[in-house]
DNA sequence: TGGCTATTTCGGTTATTTGCTAAATACCGA
DNA sequence: TCGGTATTTAGCAAATAACCGAAATAGCCA
């Protein structure tokens, strides 16, 4: 979760998570969309796939990358969660707190 | 929203939210709960202020720290909706992969 | 095998982050 | 004003992160 979180810190990675929305696609493909150097990009596939937010299909020569939805919105609820942010019904209800005394 | 996330991305930052949930705490109190000596606290507390997660408010010779829920939730539901993730009443609906035929 | 394309690994540079101690600032109360 | 408590600023070291060009690896096809 920690992992996740550092992954999504950069704003290259974000924008990636957002290409791979609409579907699949191979390094080269996102490679196209940024002005970074491809062993730039390498790297950052690898902070995603560690943090478990893409996976990896070689397919010949070309790797794609595939968004891992569930782990993202694991930890994005968790946090939610541990914070208390609405979010539905997914929400954290009874938790009592000792309201520190000043 | 940048600051945001990066704000996000260290475990002890997200713990000081996380105190901060139960109401007001000051920097002495959030100290308290953790291991690293306070002008490494004190940086941590800048960066949340920086992203605007949490406000200051000074009194007497005191300075309470207290979340501020809603930029949190604008950054994360941002996010989510920027990848398509659910966070209404439900999940993800229309986004169709065409998958890489292995 | 040799060449081509796609991607990663290697080696290095620079910038940012995290942590520390020591010193400065701010406020209060006697 | 002096002394004490609370917090931040300054200065520094070590670790991590982001980036690059060059070289290595992997698969494909003639």
């Amino acid at each position: 979760m920690n992992r996740v979180f550092k992954a999504l810190a950069d704003p290259s990675r974000r924008r990636i998570l957002q290409l791979l929305r609409e579907g699949p696609l191979s390094a080269g493909d996102i490679a196209r969309h940024f002005d970074l150097a491809k062993p730039t990009l390498s790297g950052h596939f690898a902070v995603l796939r560690e943090a478990d937010l893409v996976d990896q299909e070689r397919q010949g020569t070309t790797i794609y990358y595939r968004l891992n939805l569930s782990v993202l919105e694991e930890a994005l609820s968790g946090l939610m969660d541990s914070l208390g942010i609405g979010q539905g019904d997914g929400a954290v209800r009874d938790i009592q707190l000792a309201k520190p005394g000043k």
